[in-house]
DNA sequence: CACGAGACCTGTTCGC
DNA sequence: TGCGAACAGGTCTCGT
């Protein structure tokens, strides 16, 4: 489910404890886990053992990372395609896709649920090396038009692979840079290097408008997986295959480019061969 | 450097 | 109804 927004917003549901406690200031009792292999550096038992007391201080985000600032600790969860943050009463009956437990000093759990298991935890004295692998979050103020015109002008590749890459942009998966490209007109498989001035500028900004779109709608909820957010509802390609397009009525075509399904209106969106 | 294939793991939906 | 194939919001590693 998790691509900027959605992470986002579990992180400030987590922080303001929308539909429960807040979770700052509380301390990490204890760690249990079904699916151990979420825990990728250290393993579990280190991780579990390192976690034990520790106070978490602060939340924050980069791309698609969960950042869990502790006292002596930085914890990075990601949640890949799957996964999903609750915090309920402890005791409470385990769902079905639950699998690893942060027990906290509130008589609540923070639970990582994880229908695929692809989600990851990480443990780091310093994230900073860590993030550095990362492009920029792509709602990083600092990240205007010229410092994406120049990103871009390093590389030389499909545009849809290029943003959704990380090290090149932090935030965007599959659904909100279809979402980009429809808004800029641009065929996903035109080379980066062919964008001109103008259009790597709109592009900028139709990522950062689209990603604040989906904030404001609490994300998008497709599926089983991921509930709360509305931004489904107002999708204009992603998912839409077959039906008119919401700017000309063309039927939005599917196709595949870098392996990922890949939606997009032929005549909004004409191939650049050129 | 750019790109495709395959892997990771499990669930839902589609087509016959 | 049943069963296999295709597909899913992500990322990594390997080979060309």
């Amino acid at each position: 489910m998790p691509e900027l927004p959605e992470v986002e917003t579990i992180i400030r549901r987590l922080r303001k404890g929308m539909h429960a406690p807040a979770l700052i200031g509380l301390t990490i009792l204890d760690v249990t886990t079904d699916w151990p292999r979420h825990f990728i550096d250290p393993d579990y038992q280190t991780a579990r053992t390192r976690l034990r007391g520790q106070t978490i201080r602060m939340l924050s985000r980069h791309g698609k990372y969960l950042l869990f600032h502790l006292e002596k600790w930085t914890m990075l969860l990601h949640l890949r395609m799957s996964g999903d943050l609750a915090m309920v009463p402890s005791g409470q009956p385990p769902e079905r896709f639950d699998h690893t437990r942060f027990h906290l000093s509130n008589k609540h759990d923070l639970v990582f649920q994880d229908a695929r298991k692809f989600g990851t935890v990480e443990l780091l004295s310093d994230p900073t090396s860590r993030l550095k692998k990362l492009g920029p979050d792509a709602l990083d103020p600092d990240l205007d038009d010229l410092a994406f015109r120049e990103r871009i002008g390093r590389h030389k590749r499909m545009i849809k692979p290029l943003l959704m890459d990380q090290s090149f942009l932090a935030g965007l998966g599959n659904i909100y840079t279809d979402e980009s490209l429809f808004l800029t007109g641009i065929h996903p498989r035109t080379r980066s290097d062919f964008l001109g001035e103008e259009q790597s500028g709109n592009l900028l900004r139709a990522i950062k408008s689209t990603l604040e779109e989906g904030i404001k709608r609490n994300g998008a909820s497709i599926d089983w997986v991921y509930r709360g957010g509305d931004f489904q509802n107002h999708f204009h390609v992603y998912q839409r295959t077959g039906e008119p397009c919401t700017s000309c009525g063309t039927p939005i075509e599917r196709i595949v480019v870098g392996q990922r399904g890949t939606h997009y209106c032929p005549s909004c969106q004409p191939e650049v061969t050129a």
